[in-house]
RNA sequence: GGAGAGAUACCCAAGUAGGCUGAAGGGGCGGGUUUGCUAAACCUGUAGUAGGGAAUUAUCUCUAGCGAGGGUUCGAAUCCCUCUCUCUCCGCCA
């Protein structure tokens, strides 16, 4: 959320966010909504001076014995209550309409984002390792993970269905194994401390980091509750310190979590159907940090390399990109995309978003700290970022690391996790 | 699921025959005095916040706020209702 007074000073930079991010919020209905609201508020906060006045009369007056003239000023407070409550209940419907567009008004993109319209747009900052060439002819991860009988998709799509998979055998102890190498790099080796968070958190919490009230269509709800299946990691990990004031002392916070994540995938029908690019429910460690303000983008570069860094080690090449404001997410104000070599797609494919919200998300969650002692509290800035995404890591693995006799090489970073195991054979 | 108890500021905690109590008292933290330093003692300041208004960058003022939301009342931390969470005991259970 943005600040309520920025938003009124500068409402033309707001609407030039939004052409810049090619979406829409109710920005035409702030200035409306926002002056009647305050005019509201001047009229019954002038009453409610005048009742607390009067009312403390009354007790003045009963004390000395005056009980007829308490009576007359009763009286004449009977209809001021009534006049308030009729004001306070349409000043509620204003501060509720305020309220929403709000939280529907995304974040400014950073000065140095670069403008564009889509992903086409998305600047490349730099690439690591070269895209990998087979002599033979290569097999997409899907076609892979069948042959090895690590990947099983009817049976996922029978027992839940589309965008479902079973992990099997040495597939699924490939999962596991990805899970407990990055947890270890990033809490053993960038100092990340280590959670375990709720896999379904309520609907404040999907509000404090955006997810909600725009994109509730891309949550899954559990019927007749307020709880929602988390989306990723960074909901109930950052929503830990929603409404406290954290000590000066104890930033940054950095946090890393495994979590399954669950995303309902509205609007992708028909993309990335097959393989496990793109699932109803995958694994991700997240890196979540909370930093003072004049830190934030220092610790998004450090992020972005702690990421790039289970890449490194795992020896997929990559790229890293500079999104740019049309393929910004509705929270971020600078956000790079890892992106993997795939050569199923030929391309490279996301693997990583690492962001820098600013004070975005502590806004909406109340997070804050105190700079000083005594001084008064400010809102912290928050980042997160993906270190990785098990499941594109898993099909990275198998296609770039892929033999012509339709085995797959185990990474050597990941041989201790594996048991030894050096190659997953048909 | 059953039976109790509780939720007050950064922390602990007092406060029910509703009326100058937005809140006693501690602790902590800030400032100061004493002191060669530390420790200690004493004095003193501590709703932070959110939202209005006036002024303007120094401030002043109002409204809200005692878990949340309703209700009663001229007036609610205090009375009533609903909900959430925490704790204790019982039952059940991975």
């Amino acid at each position: 959320m943005l600040d309520l007074g920025f938003v009124r000073e500068n409402i033309d930079l707001v609407k030039d966010s939004l052409n810049k991010r090619a979406t829409e919020a109710p920005i035409d209905e702030f200035a409306d909504i926002d002056i009647k609201r305050r005019e509201l508020i001047q009229e019954v906060e002038s009453l409610k001076q005048i009742r607390n006045e009067e009312s403390s009369k009354i007790g003045l007056l009963k004390r000395d014995g005056k009980e007829e003239e308490a009576q007359k000023v009763i009286r004449k407070m009977g209809e001021v209550a009534d006049k308030i409550k009729d004001l306070d209940e349409k000043l509620k419907e204003y501060n509720q309409r305020l309220e929403d567009i709000m939280l529907r008004i995304p974040n400014i993109p950073n000065q140095d984002v670069p403008v564009g319209k889509d992903e086409e747009d998305n600047v490349c900052v730099r690439t690591w390792g070269e895209p990998t060439e087979f002599d033979f002819e290569a097999k997409a991860h899907w076609d892979l993970g069948v042959d090895l009988d690590i990947l099983d998709f009817e049976r996922g799509a029978k027992v839940t269905g589309s965008r479902f998979t079973f992990l099997k055998n040495l597939g699924a102890r490939l999962e596991r194994a990805l899970i407990s190498f990055m947890l270890d790099i990033h809490t053993g080796e960038h100092g990340y401390q280590e959670i375990f968070p709720p896999f379904i958190v309520n609907s404040e919490s999907m509000t404090g980091t955006g997810q909600l009230p725009k994109f509730e269509e891309d949550a899954f709800k559990l019927s007749g509750t307020d709880y929602y299946l988390v989306p990723t990691a960074e909901v109930p990990v950052t929503n830990m310190y929603r409404d406290e004031i954290l000590a000066a002392d104890d930033l940054p916070i950095y946090h890393t979590a495994y979590s399954a994540c669950f995303r309902s995938e509205a609007g992708s029908h028909g993309r990335d159907t097959r393989g496990i690019i793109r699932q109803h429910q995958f694994n991700k460690v997240e890196m979540v940090k909370f930093v003072k303000p004049e830190d934030s983008y220092d610790e998004l570069e450090k992020l972005v390399q702690n990421a790039e860094t289970i890449l490194q080690r795992l020896e997929l090449p990559y790229r890293v990109v500079t999104l740019c404001t049309g393929d910004l997410t509705f929270s971020s104000a600078k956000t790079y995309d890892i992106e993997v070599w795939l050569p199923s797609y030929d391309t490279y494919r996301e693997i990583s978003s690492c962001s820098n919200f600013e004070d975005y998300q502590a806004r909406r969650a109340g997070i804050k700290y105190r700079p000083e002692p005594n001084a008064s509290t400010e809102y912290i800035h928050t980042l997160n970022g993906s270190g990785l995404a098990i499941g594109r890591t898993v099909a990275a693995i198998l296609e770039n690391y892929q033999n012509e006799d339709g085995s797959v090489t185990i990474p050597k970073a990941l041989r201790g996790y594996m048991g030894g195991v050096e190659k997953i054979n048909i």
